[in-house]
RNA sequence: GGCGCGUUCGUCUAGUGGUUAGGACACAGCCCUCUCAAGGCUGGUACACGGGUUCGACUCCCGUACGCGCUGCCA
């Protein structure tokens, strides 16, 4: 064990990556930085038809999005290519005609299968721990079939030929292979090879216990991307699900996590998927966001959800998403939480009606509006003295003017600060829209 | 059915024979406060069940239940 660190992600392209397939290469990546390894990118590819451009394309934008660069396979090549399995036939032939040489292939209808040694195997799993397969009766485990009459090959043949090629040194996957293992380990060693070492990690689940699959909405890493996630907060997530650093530490730097990652530390049960808490971890990262940063995602979203910001100056643009920083957890929240700064013809909320636009708040809100008039400077704080004052004249709290203000300012009865909300919206604009507001009740 | 794996608050988890069973998300209340967030404080909820072993079990062993996986010419 004292050759290089290699590791792989071997997905098959299904049209979109997995979340939980995004973990086990987000595992395997860690591993692989942790020990200054190699991290292998290989696309299982067997079913030709399946295969398209694009669903390739949904493997490598995930895996990019999330940071995990690959050391070897699509795009960047290496040593133990082609990395597509749709093009390593030939050594699959090699393998094959070497397994047939030695008498552990039989033909069957067609179908090349394996003859089982018919042995005890136990697998010392890194995760799991030792375990001992019984495949000696040959009802409960049949030969396996590694090759099609069509001449197609079955993913356990493939697979482990492509280990062996590629030299890995630590298979890392789902725990649903853990009971394939064994019959893996068979084909090593009838090729006279020695197996990787083997680590099972527990699958995501649903809310409700059951297995993630295609058919929940939030089990695509995709998801995640057009819903304004960050992916740092994405991936510091999916550590969390099955790995701990047992110190109660949540929230960590990704350069933090592969010093201290450890397979050992990898929890054997399964783990369900929790959309709060991704949305809050969201939410934490979101607030870290260099003004910059949170500037260009938040105008990136914005436009992407129809609003034409290039129709306001770019000043403005700026101060107004300025008041929603540190506000949001993810960024699909914005477009509803800031629309009022580029739309004059919104909605009041409805329940925002019937509390705040009351005949008592009428008066109040005309009081408001006249005080603005007079203002010769409309910044966040005479705006603020401004309200405090009209507030202190009219014997009533602040909050009885900031209520109706916001409401008919901004249409809803949350939002950012109100006093710098205004600034923002300038003069001109509040006393329209509060004159607006006025005419409606 | 067979084989394998698992089971600590609703969820993610810490815990490796003696703890008031800790943290986080979510939830509730309070504080702060121009709303909402954020932040601070407080609160409730967990060792699946039954047997052992032991002076003592969440921790070890056996069984049961439940869940999941594999059992394909899917990956």
């Amino acid at each position: 064990m004292s050759s290089e660190v290699r590791v792989r992600f071997a997905p098959s392209p299904t049209g979109y990556l997995h979340i939980g397939g995004a973990r086990t290469a987000l595992f395997n990546w860690l591993f692989a930085r942790h020990h200054g390894g190699k991290f292998v990118l290989r696309i299982e590819d067997t079913d030709t038809k399946r295969n398209t451009e694009e669903a390739m394309a949904a493997i490598y934008e995930g895996l990019e999005w999330l940071g995990l660069d690959w050391d070897e396979g699509p795009h960047v090549g290496g040593h133990y290519g082609p990395y597509l399995q749709s093009e390593r036939t030939e050594l699959y032939e090699g393998h094959l005609k070497k397994l047939q040489d030695a008498g552990h292939i039989f033909e069957d209808q067609g179908a090349m299968r394996f003859r089982s040694p018919r042995e005890h195997v136990i697998v010392d799993d890194i995760v799991a721990g030792k375990i001992d397969f019984d495949l000696t009766n040959p009802a409960t485990h049949p030969d396996m079939t590694i090759r099609r009459p069509d001449g197609s090959w079955i993913f356990h043949f493939v697979n482990v030929i492509d280990d062996l090629e590629m030299k890995i040194s630590h298979v890392i996957r789902g725990e649903d292979h853990l009971s394939n293992t064994p019959k893996h380990i068979e084909i090593f060693r009838a090729l006279g090879a020695s197996p990787p070492r083997y680590a099972h990690i527990p699958l995501i689940l649903n809310r409700d216990g059951s297995k993630m699959s295609k058919r929940d909405e939030g089990a695509r890493l995709e998801y995640y991307t057009r819903r304004g996630y960050l992916p740092a907060a994405v991936r510091n997530y999916l550590c969390l699900l099955g790995w701990s650093p047992k110190d109660n530490r949540e929230k960590m730097d990704v350069g933090e996590i592969i010093r201290i990652f450890d397979l050992k530390n990898i929890g054997r049960s399964s783990a369900t998927f929790d959309p709060d808490k991704l949305h809050w971890l969201n939410g934490e990262y979101a607030r870290e966001l260099t003004d910059a940063d949170f500037y260009n995602l938040a105008v990136a979203r914005l436009k992407s959800s129809g609003i034409k910001l290039d129709d306001f100056p770019e000043q403005y643009v700026r101060a107004a998403l300025q008041t929603c920083k540190g506000k949001i957890n993810t960024f699909d929240e914005l477009p509803a939480y800031c629309g009022f700064y580029f739309n004059d013809d919104f909605d009041y909320n409805p329940e925002g009606v019937a509390k705040y636009f009351t005949a008592e708040n009428k008066a109040r809100l005309k009081a408001v509006r006249d005080a603005f008039s007079a203002l010769e400077k409309f910044d966040a704080a005479d705006i603020e003295t401004t309200v405090k004052s009209t507030a202190a004249k009219l014997g009533v709290k602040a909050g009885a003017i900031v209520h109706p203000t916001r409401l008919a300012v901004t249409g809803s009865n949350v939002g950012p600060s109100l006093y710098h909300l205004l600034e923002v919206l300038a003069k001109e604009k509040v006393l329209a829209r509060i004159d607006r507001a006025l005419g409606i009740f």
